[in-house]
RNA sequence: GGAGAGGUUCCCGAGUGGCCAAAGGGAGCAGACUGUAAAUCUGCCGGCUCAGCCUUCGGAGGUUCAAAUCCUCCCCUCUCCA
Protein backbone atom coordinates (compact mmCIF):
# COMPACT_ATOMS: atom_id res chain seq x y z
CA UNK A 1 0.00 0.00 0.00
CA UNK A 2 0.92 3.63 -1.24
CA UNK A 3 1.06 6.62 1.35
CA UNK A 4 -2.16 8.33 2.24
CA UNK A 5 -1.74 10.69 -0.38
CA UNK A 6 -1.26 8.81 -3.25
CA UNK A 7 -2.57 10.70 -6.21
CA UNK A 8 -5.64 9.03 -7.38
CA UNK A 9 -6.20 8.97 -11.69
CA UNK A 10 -9.76 7.94 -12.07
CA UNK A 11 -12.63 9.89 -12.15
CA UNK A 12 -13.30 11.95 -8.90
CA UNK A 13 -15.70 9.90 -7.07
CA UNK A 14 -17.83 12.88 -6.49
CA UNK A 15 -18.83 13.14 -9.52
CA UNK A 16 -19.46 9.80 -9.73
CA UNK A 17 -21.98 9.56 -7.42
CA UNK A 18 -23.57 12.67 -8.21
CA UNK A 19 -24.49 11.39 -12.01
CA UNK A 20 -25.64 8.33 -10.14
CA UNK A 21 -27.88 9.84 -8.13
CA UNK A 22 -25.95 9.21 -4.33
CA UNK A 23 -25.61 12.57 -3.41
CA UNK A 24 -28.85 13.81 -1.09
CA UNK A 25 -26.50 16.52 0.84
CA UNK A 26 -22.62 17.27 0.95
CA UNK A 27 -21.28 19.05 4.11
CA UNK A 28 -19.01 21.12 1.79
CA UNK A 29 -18.84 19.89 -1.75
CA UNK A 30 -15.71 21.98 -2.85
CA UNK A 31 -13.77 20.76 -0.13
CA UNK A 32 -14.97 17.06 -0.48
CA UNK A 33 -13.92 17.04 -3.72
CA UNK A 34 -10.74 18.71 -3.28
CA UNK A 35 -10.54 15.44 -0.78
CA UNK A 36 -11.53 12.86 -2.62
CA UNK A 37 -8.39 13.43 -4.94
CA UNK A 38 -6.45 12.03 -2.99
CA UNK A 39 -6.96 8.12 -1.50
CA UNK A 40 -9.24 9.31 1.40
CA UNK A 41 -10.86 6.57 4.02
CA UNK A 42 -14.62 6.86 4.63
CA UNK A 43 -16.85 5.15 6.57
CA UNK A 44 -20.51 3.76 6.76
CA UNK A 45 -22.28 2.31 9.86
CA UNK A 46 -24.08 -0.99 9.54
CA UNK A 47 -26.34 -2.54 11.99
CA UNK A 48 -25.68 -6.26 12.66
CA UNK A 49 -29.27 -7.13 13.82
CA UNK A 50 -29.74 -9.58 11.43
CA UNK A 51 -27.13 -11.94 9.52
CA UNK A 52 -27.76 -10.70 6.48
CA UNK A 53 -28.24 -7.67 4.94
CA UNK A 54 -31.32 -6.56 2.65
CA UNK A 55 -31.77 -4.46 -0.33
CA UNK A 56 -32.21 -1.72 1.79
CA UNK A 57 -28.82 -1.71 2.78
CA UNK A 58 -27.47 -2.06 -0.93
CA UNK A 59 -27.16 1.69 -1.48
CA UNK A 60 -24.58 2.24 0.90
CA UNK A 61 -23.04 -0.85 -0.07
CA UNK A 62 -22.76 0.59 -3.50
CA UNK A 63 -21.29 3.95 -2.50
CA UNK A 64 -18.67 2.00 -0.81
CA UNK A 65 -17.83 -0.09 -3.94
CA UNK A 66 -17.64 3.24 -5.76
CA UNK A 67 -15.33 4.49 -3.36
CA UNK A 68 -12.98 1.34 -3.61
CA UNK A 69 -12.82 1.37 -7.10
CA UNK A 70 -11.92 4.89 -7.01
CA UNK A 71 -9.08 3.92 -5.01
CA UNK A 72 -10.43 5.05 -1.54
CA UNK A 73 -10.63 2.93 1.76
CA UNK A 74 -13.51 1.84 2.87
CA UNK A 75 -14.88 1.34 6.24
CA UNK A 76 -17.80 -0.91 7.30
CA UNK A 77 -18.62 -0.11 10.73
CA UNK A 78 -21.05 -2.84 12.65
CA UNK A 79 -22.96 -1.41 15.21
CA UNK A 80 -22.46 -3.72 17.69
CA UNK A 81 -21.76 -1.37 20.25
CA UNK A 82 -25.18 0.47 19.69
CA UNK A 83 -26.99 -2.51 19.69
CA UNK A 84 -26.13 -3.68 22.46
CA UNK A 85 -27.90 -0.90 23.94
CA UNK A 86 -31.13 -1.74 21.36
CA UNK A 87 -32.13 0.54 18.88
CA UNK A 88 -34.67 3.14 19.35
CA UNK A 89 -35.13 4.58 15.85
CA UNK A 90 -38.01 1.74 15.59
CA UNK A 91 -40.29 3.62 17.93
CA UNK A 92 -43.15 0.90 18.18
CA UNK A 93 -41.34 -1.49 19.81
CA UNK A 94 -37.88 -2.01 21.86
CA UNK A 95 -36.11 -4.82 20.26
CA UNK A 96 -35.11 -7.08 22.04
CA UNK A 97 -31.02 -6.46 23.39
CA UNK A 98 -28.62 -8.76 21.57
CA UNK A 99 -26.05 -10.29 23.05
CA UNK A 100 -22.46 -9.69 21.90
CA UNK A 101 -22.25 -13.31 20.63
CA UNK A 102 -25.03 -13.06 18.24
CA UNK A 103 -23.62 -9.65 17.35
CA UNK A 104 -20.30 -10.95 16.53
CA UNK A 105 -21.72 -13.93 14.78
CA UNK A 106 -23.95 -11.89 12.35
CA UNK A 107 -21.01 -9.69 11.65
CA UNK A 108 -18.82 -12.49 10.36
CA UNK A 109 -21.35 -13.21 8.07
CA UNK A 110 -22.28 -9.80 7.54
CA UNK A 111 -18.27 -9.55 6.23
CA UNK A 112 -18.41 -12.25 3.99
CA UNK A 113 -21.61 -10.63 2.76
CA UNK A 114 -20.01 -7.45 1.97
CA UNK A 115 -16.76 -9.24 0.59
CA UNK A 116 -18.57 -9.75 -2.32
CA UNK A 117 -18.32 -6.54 -3.36
CA UNK A 118 -15.76 -4.96 -1.97
CA UNK A 119 -12.10 -6.74 -1.39
CA UNK A 120 -10.67 -6.30 2.43
CA UNK A 121 -7.39 -7.74 1.33
CA UNK A 122 -4.09 -5.86 2.52
CA UNK A 123 -6.58 -4.15 4.29
CA UNK A 124 -8.10 -2.10 1.06
CA UNK A 125 -11.63 -2.03 3.56
CA UNK A 126 -11.55 -2.67 6.93
CA UNK A 127 -14.61 -3.71 8.84
CA UNK A 128 -14.65 -2.96 12.91
CA UNK A 129 -17.03 -3.17 15.34
CA UNK A 130 -17.65 0.04 17.69
CA UNK A 131 -18.41 -2.45 20.35
CA UNK A 132 -14.71 -2.02 20.53
CA UNK A 133 -14.52 1.30 21.64
CA UNK A 134 -17.83 1.86 22.84
CA UNK A 135 -18.21 -0.59 25.63
CA UNK A 136 -14.91 0.56 27.53
CA UNK A 137 -16.28 3.98 27.91
CA UNK A 138 -16.54 5.14 30.98
CA UNK A 139 -19.39 7.20 31.64
CA UNK A 140 -17.94 10.52 33.85
CA UNK A 141 -15.36 10.47 31.75
CA UNK A 142 -17.17 10.15 28.46
CA UNK A 143 -19.12 13.61 29.59
CA UNK A 144 -16.51 15.07 30.81
CA UNK A 145 -14.34 14.78 27.26
CA UNK A 146 -17.41 14.27 24.71
CA UNK A 147 -20.50 15.35 26.29
CA UNK A 148 -18.97 18.99 27.04
CA UNK A 149 -19.24 19.57 23.29
CA UNK A 150 -23.02 19.12 22.55
CA UNK A 151 -25.38 21.74 23.10
CA UNK A 152 -28.79 20.62 24.28
CA UNK A 153 -30.16 23.31 22.46
CA UNK A 154 -28.86 22.27 19.46
CA UNK A 155 -29.24 18.89 19.22
CA UNK A 156 -33.04 19.74 19.76
CA UNK A 157 -33.49 21.84 17.26
CA UNK A 158 -31.89 18.44 15.10
CA UNK A 159 -34.42 17.79 12.41
CA UNK A 160 -33.90 14.16 13.66
CA UNK A 161 -35.17 14.67 17.07
CA UNK A 162 -37.44 18.06 16.60
CA UNK A 163 -39.89 14.93 14.81
CA UNK A 164 -39.10 12.62 17.99
CA UNK A 165 -39.93 15.66 20.27
CA UNK A 166 -43.64 15.01 19.43
CA UNK A 167 -44.25 11.67 20.10
CA UNK A 168 -41.36 11.40 23.01
CA UNK A 169 -37.78 10.47 23.44
CA UNK A 170 -35.56 8.37 25.90
CA UNK A 171 -32.76 9.08 26.91
CA UNK A 172 -30.76 6.51 25.10
CA UNK A 173 -31.92 7.65 21.94
CA UNK A 174 -30.94 11.41 22.52
CA UNK A 175 -27.51 9.77 23.21
CA UNK A 176 -27.28 8.03 20.11
CA UNK A 177 -25.81 11.33 18.41
CA UNK A 178 -22.78 11.66 20.87
CA UNK A 179 -21.96 7.91 20.37
CA UNK A 180 -21.93 7.71 16.72
CA UNK A 181 -19.98 10.94 16.95
CA UNK A 182 -17.64 9.67 19.60
CA UNK A 183 -17.50 6.49 16.32
CA UNK A 184 -16.35 9.32 13.72
CA UNK A 185 -13.96 10.99 16.20
CA UNK A 186 -12.50 7.62 17.06
CA UNK A 187 -12.51 6.91 13.31
CA UNK A 188 -10.41 10.18 12.26
CA UNK A 189 -8.02 8.98 14.91
CA UNK A 190 -7.39 5.62 14.32
CA UNK A 191 -7.70 5.26 10.56
CA UNK A 192 -7.48 8.89 9.24
CA UNK A 193 -10.92 8.83 8.55
CA UNK A 194 -12.33 12.22 6.83
CA UNK A 195 -15.94 11.67 5.33
CA UNK A 196 -18.87 9.40 6.52
CA UNK A 197 -21.62 8.74 4.51
CA UNK A 198 -24.99 7.26 5.60
CA UNK A 199 -28.63 7.37 4.81
CA UNK A 200 -30.59 11.10 4.82
CA UNK A 201 -31.68 10.72 7.99
CA UNK A 202 -28.37 10.03 9.39
CA UNK A 203 -27.18 13.80 8.38
CA UNK A 204 -27.75 15.16 11.89
CA UNK A 205 -25.62 12.32 13.57
CA UNK A 206 -23.06 12.96 10.63
CA UNK A 207 -22.79 16.68 10.86
CA UNK A 208 -22.41 15.96 15.20
CA UNK A 209 -19.25 13.92 14.20
CA UNK A 210 -17.48 16.47 12.09
CA UNK A 211 -18.54 19.22 14.62
CA UNK A 212 -16.85 16.85 17.41
CA UNK A 213 -13.87 16.21 15.82
CA UNK A 214 -13.09 19.85 14.69
CA UNK A 215 -13.36 20.99 18.38
CA UNK A 216 -11.46 18.21 19.55
CA UNK A 217 -9.16 18.04 16.63
CA UNK A 218 -9.28 21.22 14.90
CA UNK A 219 -9.72 19.13 11.79
CA UNK A 220 -12.94 19.42 9.09
CA UNK A 221 -13.79 16.34 8.36
CA UNK A 222 -16.81 15.10 6.47
CA UNK A 223 -20.61 13.64 5.62
CA UNK A 224 -22.61 13.15 2.87
CA UNK A 225 -25.50 11.75 2.73
CA UNK A 226 -28.02 9.71 0.03
CA UNK A 227 -31.43 9.90 -0.96
CA UNK A 228 -34.14 8.11 1.05
CA UNK A 229 -35.17 5.78 -1.22
CA UNK A 230 -38.54 4.50 -2.46
CA UNK A 231 -39.92 3.08 -4.92
CA UNK A 232 -42.08 5.39 -7.18
CA UNK A 233 -45.15 4.89 -5.18
CA UNK A 234 -43.95 6.00 -1.84
CA UNK A 235 -42.98 2.47 -0.45
CA UNK A 236 -39.89 1.77 1.23
CA UNK A 237 -37.87 -0.77 -0.65
CA UNK A 238 -37.37 -4.38 -0.25
CA UNK A 239 -40.12 -5.47 1.16
CA UNK A 240 -42.47 -8.27 -0.47
CA UNK A 241 -45.48 -10.62 0.67
CA UNK A 242 -42.33 -12.58 2.11
CA UNK A 243 -40.91 -9.95 3.53
CA UNK A 244 -37.40 -8.74 3.07
CA UNK A 245 -35.35 -9.39 -0.17
CA UNK A 246 -32.11 -10.25 1.63
CA UNK A 247 -28.74 -10.66 -0.18
CA UNK A 248 -28.11 -13.88 1.60
CA UNK A 249 -28.65 -16.46 -1.38
CA UNK A 250 -30.30 -18.71 1.72
CA UNK A 251 -32.53 -16.03 2.74
CA UNK A 252 -33.70 -14.72 -0.66
CA UNK A 253 -32.81 -17.32 -3.89
CA UNK A 254 -31.22 -15.62 -6.81
CA UNK A 255 -33.83 -16.54 -8.84
CA UNK A 256 -36.29 -14.51 -6.42
CA UNK A 257 -33.41 -11.45 -6.38
CA UNK A 258 -33.34 -11.18 -9.87
CA UNK A 259 -37.52 -11.69 -9.51
CA UNK A 260 -37.38 -8.73 -7.47
CA UNK A 261 -35.02 -6.50 -9.76
CA UNK A 262 -37.32 -7.40 -12.87
CA UNK A 263 -40.64 -6.20 -11.41
CA UNK A 264 -39.35 -3.03 -10.07
CA UNK A 265 -41.69 -0.14 -11.91
CA UNK A 266 -40.80 1.39 -14.98
CA UNK A 267 -40.27 5.03 -13.39
CA UNK A 268 -37.77 3.00 -10.86
CA UNK A 269 -35.62 0.89 -13.67
CA UNK A 270 -33.12 3.99 -14.81
CA UNK A 271 -32.87 5.17 -11.09
CA UNK A 272 -32.00 1.90 -9.90
CA UNK A 273 -29.62 0.91 -13.06
CA UNK A 274 -27.37 4.07 -12.14
CA UNK A 275 -27.92 3.18 -8.51
CA UNK A 276 -27.65 -0.47 -8.37
CA UNK A 277 -25.16 -1.72 -11.41
CA UNK A 278 -21.99 -0.38 -12.21
CA UNK A 279 -22.57 -0.10 -16.17
CA UNK A 280 -21.28 2.74 -17.70
CA UNK A 281 -23.75 6.04 -17.61
CA UNK A 282 -23.82 5.90 -21.49
CA UNK A 283 -24.97 2.77 -21.20
CA UNK A 284 -27.41 3.29 -18.42
CA UNK A 285 -28.65 6.67 -20.57
CA UNK A 286 -29.05 4.35 -23.37
CA UNK A 287 -31.81 1.88 -21.82
CA UNK A 288 -32.92 4.78 -19.65
CA UNK A 289 -34.57 6.19 -23.22
CA UNK A 290 -36.57 3.00 -23.90
CA UNK A 291 -39.86 3.33 -24.50
CA UNK A 292 -43.56 1.36 -24.15
CA UNK A 293 -42.70 -2.75 -23.89
CA UNK A 294 -39.48 -2.35 -24.82
CA UNK A 295 -38.39 -0.85 -20.94
CA UNK A 296 -38.86 -4.94 -19.79
CA UNK A 297 -35.47 -5.01 -21.69
CA UNK A 298 -33.73 -2.43 -19.58
CA UNK A 299 -35.84 -4.54 -16.18
CA UNK A 300 -33.82 -7.27 -17.13
CA UNK A 301 -30.12 -5.77 -17.55
CA UNK A 302 -31.00 -4.25 -14.18
CA UNK A 303 -32.20 -7.82 -12.72
CA UNK A 304 -28.75 -9.52 -14.52
CA UNK A 305 -26.45 -6.56 -13.18
CA UNK A 306 -27.82 -6.44 -10.05
CA UNK A 307 -27.89 -10.53 -9.17
CA UNK A 308 -24.25 -10.31 -10.68
CA UNK A 309 -23.06 -8.20 -8.45
CA UNK A 310 -24.38 -9.85 -5.62
CA UNK A 311 -24.83 -13.21 -6.18
CA UNK A 312 -22.08 -13.80 -9.22
CA UNK A 313 -22.51 -14.71 -12.93
CA UNK A 314 -23.19 -18.37 -12.85
CA UNK A 315 -25.90 -17.56 -10.14
CA UNK A 316 -26.96 -14.69 -12.46
CA UNK A 317 -27.26 -16.58 -15.80
CA UNK A 318 -29.57 -19.44 -13.98
CA UNK A 319 -31.70 -17.38 -12.82
CA UNK A 320 -31.93 -15.64 -15.76
CA UNK A 321 -32.19 -18.87 -17.70
CA UNK A 322 -35.47 -19.75 -15.26
CA UNK A 323 -36.45 -16.24 -15.85
CA UNK A 324 -36.99 -16.70 -19.75
CA UNK A 325 -38.34 -20.03 -19.85
CA UNK A 326 -40.49 -19.62 -17.20
CA UNK A 327 -42.01 -16.27 -18.89
CA UNK A 328 -41.25 -17.27 -22.49
CA UNK A 329 -43.54 -18.61 -24.75
CA UNK A 330 -42.60 -22.35 -23.97
CA UNK A 331 -43.04 -22.45 -19.71
CA UNK A 332 -41.83 -25.96 -18.89
CA UNK A 333 -40.68 -27.05 -15.45
CA UNK A 334 -37.81 -28.73 -17.23
CA UNK A 335 -34.28 -27.89 -15.90
CA UNK A 336 -35.41 -24.77 -14.28
CA UNK A 337 -33.70 -23.65 -11.29
CA UNK A 338 -36.96 -21.79 -9.51
CA UNK A 339 -37.13 -22.82 -5.93
CA UNK A 340 -37.56 -26.59 -5.39
CA UNK A 341 -39.73 -28.23 -2.51
CA UNK A 342 -39.16 -31.78 -2.17
CA UNK A 343 -41.41 -34.30 -0.52
CA UNK A 344 -41.68 -38.36 -0.35
CA UNK A 345 -42.66 -40.66 -3.24
CA UNK A 346 -45.55 -41.85 -0.55
CA UNK A 347 -47.24 -39.15 -0.06
CA UNK A 348 -47.48 -38.07 -4.22
CA UNK A 349 -49.04 -41.79 -4.51
CA UNK A 350 -51.69 -40.79 -2.32
CA UNK A 351 -52.15 -37.92 -3.89
CA UNK A 352 -51.85 -34.67 -1.70
CA UNK A 353 -54.65 -31.97 -1.65
CA UNK A 354 -53.35 -28.91 -4.09
CA UNK A 355 -54.00 -26.38 -1.21
CA UNK A 356 -51.99 -28.61 1.42
CA UNK A 357 -49.16 -28.63 -1.09
CA UNK A 358 -49.04 -24.73 -1.80
CA UNK A 359 -48.41 -24.26 2.23
CA UNK A 360 -45.70 -27.18 2.16
CA UNK A 361 -43.86 -25.68 -0.65
CA UNK A 362 -43.90 -22.43 0.83
CA UNK A 363 -46.14 -20.78 -1.99
CA UNK A 364 -48.84 -19.80 0.61
CA UNK A 365 -48.67 -18.62 4.63
CA UNK A 366 -51.37 -20.73 4.91
CA UNK A 367 -53.29 -23.37 3.92
CA UNK A 368 -56.47 -20.84 4.19
CA UNK A 369 -54.29 -18.65 2.04
CA UNK A 370 -54.06 -21.34 -0.13
CA UNK A 371 -57.38 -22.15 -0.78
CA UNK A 372 -58.58 -18.75 -1.48
CA UNK A 373 -55.65 -18.49 -3.68
CA UNK A 374 -56.83 -21.78 -5.69
CA UNK A 375 -60.66 -20.81 -5.23
CA UNK A 376 -59.90 -17.13 -7.06
CA UNK A 377 -58.24 -18.93 -9.99
CA UNK A 378 -54.69 -18.11 -8.93
CA UNK A 379 -53.11 -21.39 -8.62
CA UNK A 380 -51.83 -23.76 -11.25
CA UNK A 381 -49.84 -27.09 -11.75
CA UNK A 382 -47.79 -27.56 -14.90
CA UNK A 383 -49.30 -24.27 -16.54
CA UNK A 384 -52.58 -25.87 -15.70
CA UNK A 385 -55.72 -23.79 -13.82
CA UNK A 386 -56.21 -26.15 -10.47
CA UNK A 387 -60.00 -26.12 -10.33
CA UNK A 388 -61.16 -27.38 -6.88
CA UNK A 389 -59.03 -26.22 -3.72
CA UNK A 390 -58.72 -29.86 -2.62
CA UNK A 391 -57.73 -31.19 -5.92
CA UNK A 392 -55.20 -34.00 -5.39
CA UNK A 393 -51.85 -33.94 -6.97
CA UNK A 394 -50.05 -37.27 -7.81
CA UNK A 395 -47.80 -39.26 -9.11
CA UNK A 396 -48.83 -39.51 -12.67
CA UNK A 397 -49.30 -35.47 -12.85
CA UNK A 398 -45.77 -35.45 -13.24
CA UNK A 399 -43.79 -33.19 -16.32
CA UNK A 400 -40.01 -34.71 -16.36
CA UNK A 401 -40.45 -35.83 -12.79
CA UNK A 402 -40.99 -33.03 -11.21
CA UNK A 403 -44.25 -30.99 -10.34
CA UNK A 404 -44.17 -27.31 -11.08
CA UNK A 405 -46.86 -25.04 -8.68
CA UNK A 406 -47.21 -21.42 -9.94
CA UNK A 407 -49.58 -18.78 -7.72
CA UNK A 408 -50.39 -16.09 -9.35
CA UNK A 409 -48.56 -15.35 -12.25
CA UNK A 410 -44.86 -14.74 -11.17
CA UNK A 411 -44.56 -17.34 -7.90
CA UNK A 412 -43.09 -20.89 -8.88
CA UNK A 413 -41.90 -23.15 -6.74
CA UNK A 414 -40.61 -26.64 -8.32
CA UNK A 415 -41.80 -29.82 -6.44
CA UNK A 416 -39.59 -32.90 -6.73
CA UNK A 417 -39.40 -36.28 -5.03
CA UNK A 418 -36.67 -36.45 -2.94
C1' G B 1 -44.68 11.50 42.96
C1' G B 2 -49.71 14.14 41.32
C1' A B 3 -53.53 15.03 37.41
C1' G B 4 -55.27 13.65 32.68
C1' A B 5 -55.29 10.82 27.96
C1' G B 6 -54.38 6.26 25.81
C1' G B 7 -52.65 0.82 24.53
C1' U B 8 -57.63 -2.72 18.97
C1' U B 9 -56.11 -7.73 13.92
C1' C B 10 -49.04 -6.08 9.32
C1' C B 11 -49.50 -0.22 9.86
C1' C B 12 -52.92 3.90 10.71
C1' G B 13 -57.55 3.99 12.96
C1' A B 14 -63.25 3.24 14.26
C1' G B 15 -65.77 0.49 17.79
C1' U B 16 -68.26 1.87 25.07
C1' G B 17 -72.50 -5.10 26.76
C1' G B 18 -75.15 -9.27 22.11
C1' C B 19 -76.16 -7.53 15.03
C1' C B 20 -67.81 -8.19 16.26
C1' A B 21 -63.08 -12.15 13.39
C1' A B 22 -64.21 -6.33 14.81
C1' A B 23 -65.93 -0.07 10.22
C1' G B 24 -62.65 2.79 7.09
C1' G B 25 -57.89 3.70 4.90
C1' G B 26 -52.91 1.97 3.69
C1' A B 27 -49.86 -2.16 2.66
C1' G B 28 -50.27 -7.23 0.77
C1' C B 29 -52.54 -11.33 -2.36
C1' A B 30 -55.60 -12.96 -6.56
C1' G B 31 -58.65 -12.06 -11.08
C1' A B 32 -59.54 -8.75 -15.40
C1' C B 33 -56.69 -5.38 -18.55
C1' U B 34 -51.26 -5.33 -19.89
C1' G B 35 -45.42 -5.58 -21.05
C1' U B 36 -43.34 -10.60 -15.49
C1' A B 37 -44.68 -2.55 -15.26
C1' A B 38 -47.94 1.39 -13.51
C1' A B 39 -52.89 3.10 -13.27
C1' U B 40 -57.87 1.27 -13.08
C1' C B 41 -61.90 -2.11 -11.89
C1' U B 42 -63.42 -6.69 -9.04
C1' G B 43 -62.64 -10.17 -5.19
C1' C B 44 -59.74 -11.71 -0.93
C1' C B 45 -57.14 -10.24 3.32
C1' G B 46 -56.63 -14.50 11.99
C1' G B 47 -56.27 -20.03 12.04
C1' C B 48 -58.38 -24.85 11.06
C1' U B 49 -60.17 -31.17 9.66
C1' C B 50 -63.93 -24.40 6.49
C1' A B 51 -72.17 -24.02 5.33
C1' G B 52 -68.98 -25.53 11.17
C1' C B 53 -65.24 -24.95 14.87
C1' C B 54 -61.05 -22.55 17.42
C1' U B 55 -57.97 -18.33 19.05
C1' U B 56 -57.68 -12.65 19.03
C1' C B 57 -58.72 -6.26 20.88
C1' G B 58 -51.59 -4.47 26.64
C1' G B 59 -51.47 -8.61 30.98
C1' A B 60 -54.00 -11.30 35.03
C1' G B 61 -58.45 -11.95 37.55
C1' G B 62 -63.87 -10.81 38.11
C1' U B 63 -69.28 -9.42 36.93
C1' U B 64 -72.82 -11.33 33.14
C1' C B 65 -76.81 -16.09 29.70
C1' A B 66 -73.29 -12.85 26.77
C1' A B 67 -67.26 -8.51 27.32
C1' A B 68 -62.75 -5.26 22.68
C1' U B 69 -66.73 -2.84 25.42
C1' C B 70 -68.40 -3.00 32.77
C1' C B 71 -65.26 -3.81 37.65
C1' U B 72 -60.30 -4.81 40.26
C1' C B 73 -55.11 -5.12 40.18
C1' C B 74 -50.74 -4.87 37.23
C1' C B 75 -47.52 -3.40 32.91
C1' C B 76 -46.44 0.17 29.12
C1' U B 77 -46.87 5.02 26.23
C1' C B 78 -48.02 10.18 25.87
C1' U B 79 -49.40 15.30 27.89
C1' C B 80 -49.32 18.76 31.89
C1' C B 81 -47.57 19.69 36.96
C1' A B 82 -43.40 18.55 40.60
Amino acid sequence: MKGAFQKIKVENVLDIFEARGFVEQVTDRVLVSSLLKNRTTCYIGFDPTAKSFHVGSLLPIMSLVHMQRAGHRPIAVIGGGTALVGDPSGKTEMRPIMTREKINENASFLKKQLARFIEFEDEKAIMVNNADWLTGLRYIDFLRDIGRHFSVNRMLAAESYRARLETGLNFIEFNYMLLQAYDFWHLFKTYDCRLQMGGNDQWGNILAGADLTRRMEGEIIHGLTFPLLTTSSGIKMGKTHKGAIWLDSELTSPYEYYQYWINQNDEDVGRFLSLFTLLPMDEVRRLRRLKGSDIRKAKAVLAYEATKLCHGQTEADQAQNASRQLFGPDKSASSVSVPVYRTNQQRLEAGIPSYILFEDSGLCKSRGEARRLIAQGGGYLNGQKIKVFDQLIKLEDSENDSWLLRAGKKRYVKVIVG
